[in-house]
DNA sequence: TAAAAGCACTTTGAGATTAAAAGTAAACAG
DNA sequence: CTGTTTACTTTTAATCTCAAAGTGCTTTTA
């Protein structure tokens, strides 16, 4: 039996991102601003880490309007949505593994 | 209800800290060479995780022998175990809120 | 209607964190 | 003895995180 440890994903590990990632798990599109609000950082903060999960391919970035706002939603990947799935289950091994 | 992602804990963000702490919770004490094996890190890696552990007040460090050779084990404090549990709880909730 | 304020991010840079390399002291091997 | 290994520790380099400042609109206000 192969440790769950070492099956966690390194990008998974903040807990900014982790909740990132669990929002555009049960929601089809999020924004900027439920994110904001969700999670309790600064703008900058949080931009980095949707950057980061962009750049893994686990988020999709839709730029659009609301009237004449700008708007930018962010969607889980299939690809995302596989490696949180992973994740989960590797975090949900080792906790069962303590009890 | 309040978002469990704000009761992580951030130490416990680092999968080398969560798989010190989960070898620790399940084993009265630990030494160096079992966690490298378990967690497959770097000597300088481990260590630096440990005494992040240990300045939390969330591990016990002891410097004993075996025979003639240095042996030192690391055993989970009270209040590791206080604290690794809430993360634990906080975890769990985020998870279940995703199936 | 020009200036000020707000909004929704993005960029920047400093500080904190992590990781790996190098170092050290004791023990063991030849 | 001399060289090697073991079990860490220390140092240094790389990476990451965070918040402050900046940008390009839009909206408000005077």
């Amino acid at each position: 039996m192969k440790n769950p440890i070492e099956q966690l994903n390194k990008v998974f590990d903040s807990r900014v991102r982790l909740g990132i990632m669990s929002a555009v798990m049960v929601n089809d599109e999020v924004n900027f601003n439920e994110l904001k609000e969700l999670i309790q950082v600064t703008d900058g903060n949080l931009a980095s880490h949707l950057k980061t999960l962009e750049e893994n391919g686990y988020l999709l970035v839709k730029k659009g309007f609301i009237g004449r706002k700008t708007n930018t939603t962010y969607a889980i990947t299939k690809s995302g949505e596989k490696a949180f799935k992973a994740h989960i289950d590797a975090l949900e091994k080792m906790i069962k593994g303590l009890h």
